[in-house]
DNA sequence: TACTTATATGTAAGTACTTACGGAAAGTAA
DNA sequence: TTACTTTCCGTAAGTACTTACATATAAGTA
């Protein structure tokens, strides 16, 4: 198919990222999605929009600033959308994007796999204790 | 407390993880899978066994100090198997455990993702620009 | 006698991430 | 009037992550 750029080089428009490579900007979006609390947030919000402090609660131990902090990051890369209703006090919504739900479907699936297997590898970890 | 298996209640061994909680275990496995280098080397071991040059050559960007430390924490978690042979200067052999391959093919699933995505983000990255 | 190799570890220093706390806005309830 | 609500932002302080640099090993090489 033909790409047609406005403007942007076309070998921007098609290159594919490069995790390993030391300064691809692949690597800034693999640090929002798996920074803390944006696997948590997106994780949350695969069960549909929510106001700001229900993903507080949601989320167990996050902070207001690093919440608010996370989502920005997250709505940056257009992975979350963000409607604020100009009224006092304040009401905000948080969803996911298409590219967001996509996003969330592989952090699902690993994070799925963590808490499946927990088990096993908390024996690991008894092992260890063990060994020493 | 409950150090050793034989005292921890059948409920706790079999226990599935609960990421959204502020205490459960299961956080401490994300943070280590999910670390800055965590991803990389999961995705590098995926290729089969690598000795530590290897990978450090592999992986753009991380210092001995971090490989290391993260190889340390996958080894704790059971993903990453290490042999080291008794020889000067050192060999160290590193790989998947099975338990560490399942995770590095969620973690590749993640990955790809981004990788494939990237361009599609950066043009929401550029679009901000204008905004402002 | 140095110098080099591969894989770490210890230490000091720097940077980034997190938290805690206070403040702001414009109504409503007590 | 005072308190309370929700969603942030600003600042100071704390903690964790990272890096840079030095050290150790035992044999082979210049």
């Amino acid at each position: 198919m033909t790409a047609e750029g406005g403007g942007v080089p076309l070998s921007e428009r098609l290159a594919r990222g490069d995790l390993m490579a030391k300064a691809c900007p692949s690597r800034e979006v693999l640090k929002h999605i798996t920074s803390r609390w944006g696997v948590l947030v997106l994780l949350a919000l695969r069960g549909g929009t929510h106001r700001f402090s229900e993903l507080r609660r949601a989320i167990g131990g996050v902070s207001e600033r690093m919440l608010a902090q996370t989502l920005q990051w997250l709505e940056g890369d257009g992975l979350v959308d963000r409607v604020a209703y100009e009224v006092v006090p304040p009401h905000v919504e948080y969803s996911l994007t298409p590219l967001g739900r996509e996003a969330a479907e592989k952090v699902r699936g690993l994070a799925d796999w963590i808490e499946v297997s927990l088990p096993r590898i908390v024996e690991r970890w008894e092992e260890r204790e063990g060994d020493s």
